[in-house]
DNA sequence: GATGAATGAGAATTCATTCAT
DNA sequence: TATGAATGAATTCTCATTCAT
């Protein structure tokens, strides 16, 4: 095979991409290092080369998700200008996202054939997205908008089951169950912040008006 | 080996208790054919008999399991002497458990080594259990003790939420920090449901307080 | 590959065989399982069917060849017709090799390309046959034909020595440069025993002689 | 990482250097080449300018060992103001370490994890240093001291038997029983070399003594 | 002289599955 | 029904060596 060398970033970037798709087509387990590198046209020290192990990779993708998901909550949450229930609104309906990168982490997050990286990524976006959104429920406290206890605990269990329910893949669901169980999740959000009913309402357009 | 012949259903029943057990102690990729035959004490040719393939005897052990959870469910759900109140504790809470083989819902659905056989059983269980809370939501609601619109998503969106959360082992939290989800999910079941205020606090002694 | 069916002695005699043969060849270590399954015709599968590693046949080689040399010593050193003197003659010098078998184990012991195999069996020989030899210096001592304390550590010295150096291949001796040394170590062995000078003679014809 | 040069001489040596250590420490086969270059802070490339093989730098290592081993022995047997008694106990004992480079000749020959090394060396250095020492037995016999016929073939049997059976290590000797086996061979050595009985008693004073 | 990214042939081992008896 | 020897593709990972810069 023709040596093609490239700056270490570019190979990384070009290896962790590569692997994450295939991990999110085939699932990880089912993924060997042996198809990546077939498909990147790369040779097998290549690889291992950049990571020391088919685990490390997986690490690798998995932070390189959470970053970019934190990142974006972050952004959110720090935004001055915003009040909490909008905040609140924008991280947990998924019509914010704009542009495809964070979409397609959303994807990524509740392939079927992806059990492992799946789990492991549901679990720790549930532990990292929480204190940023518990931050966004004592601003609401204090804006009158919620009234909440507990707001880290309260956020977490609302977390887990949006993102293991509202996932149409993972249960199966058709676009219309998935609607009426986002309608419901608002409701079951409304009450357990305490925050006035009607106030997500927005979050859930009918997807099925205009057909 | 000596030839033991025992009935055919003996045989597989056999068969699907070993690997159940042993699904769950070291996981469904971890655990080999080899495994459960010598486990056994039986051959190849035999498993093979039984069992076409790994794969159908997971699938016939995630249907034994489902079947008796739901069974379980069922009788509670149709005790025509208990208050829905009551029913929705025993189902939600972990204090209901009878004999030996159920167990106790939480419990055989959470076990460590087991996120395969975990999975899978999650996302069926939650989808074959929430008809049956459906209707004791139902129920509940002419008896004045619930006030819950959208019975059957609503109970998805609690047990979705309770299922993953609720386990210690999958978020790696501590006896306490269980605990303190296990109180905050209860509210939140109570809000969801329109139960009044407190009607479950029984579902949560604090497992502190003796110490 | 055809399915040829063997009963399991056969097969894993086949195996330890060709692997010994081999061992001997390449060495331990450049021999790889490929070689050996390669060799014989057999499948991976069926290898580590027998032995669950590499390092397991290695052992089940040494063990093989060192009961051998034992029980051969044994053997001699139990025959009650024999005087210490000649039992000693009898272990210590090559010629009374009189099987194919037994001299392969010499031949196997010292081979160039084999150290991996070579110094585990040579220091298990010298701690195995040690004792067998004390005895017959003990006996000796009682015949009055040797007179030497510490039996078995003597006989650990000298049976060190000839092993390592009495080997033509190890130091890349000449046949005559070999002779030379036997001659040397029966005269050492001579004086460490306390045995009457000229008592080993004959152990050391001169290979020279005849041509 | 920073471009250090140095005079092909200190970098040859410091690669020389290092590898020994390592083959030392963790053996031949078990020490990558990776190891040593990370060790030193090199790029792979520097290391195979210097050597165009891992084998090279093997025979590298054994050279300068022997040259090592030898001058010492080559000083000693030198020596004018010495007798032969002296000289032999210097060379054949522990006790004679002087620099800290050149250590014992039985250490060096006889570190744990290095058998490959070890063994390559173990032959060569018999082979070398019998012949300065031959020369020693050589001045004994004029000197009344010594009284051996074949003075090269008797110093390499005795050689041979000492650096093999008294290395603890290889034969998993406690440190009584190596002190005994070492007890026995100085008789061996005396009775060997017409040495009067006790020539060389303090050679091996008893570590037990002060216990 | 020096770098370090890239190579790729192998290594040992696993395991679901088959099939002659 | 039952056995268990046999299969072989697949897997992860290693490492001496090369070569463009």
């Amino acid at each position: 095979m023709a040596r093609i060398t490239k700056t270490p970033e570019e190979r990384r970037l070009e290896i962790v991409q590569t692997a994450e798709r295939l991990f999110r087509e085939v699932g990880f387990t089912k993924c060997s290092v042996d198809m990546i590198i077939r498909d990147i046209g790369v040779s097998k020290g290549t690889f291992y080369y950049y990571f020391k192990s088919k685990e490390e990779i997986l690490e690798a993708i998995v932070d390189r998700t959470l970053v970019q998901i934190v990142e974006m909550a972050e952004q959110v949450a720090d935004a001055p200008s915003l009040d909490a229930l909008t905040k609140m609104q924008m991280l947990l309906s998924d019509s914010h996202i704009g542009d495809d990168d964070t979409h397609d982490i959303a994807e990524m997050l509740h392939m079927p054939e992806n059990r492992e990286l799946h789990e492991i990524t549901n679990i720790q976006s549930v532990m990292r997205l929480s204190p940023i959104l518990a931050k966004i429920v004592e601003q609401g406290n204090l804006e009158g908008v919620f009234s909440a206890g507990q707001p880290l605990e309260t956020v977490q269990f609302l977390l887990t089951g949006s993102q293991f329910l509202l996932d149409g893949r993972l249960f199966a669901f058709s676009e219309q169950e998935v609607h009426d169980r986002r309608v419901v999740a608002q409701q079951i959000i409304e009450k357990s912040l305490g925050a006035k009913p009607g106030s997500f309402d927005f979050m859930n357009p009918n997807p099925m008006e205009g057909k």
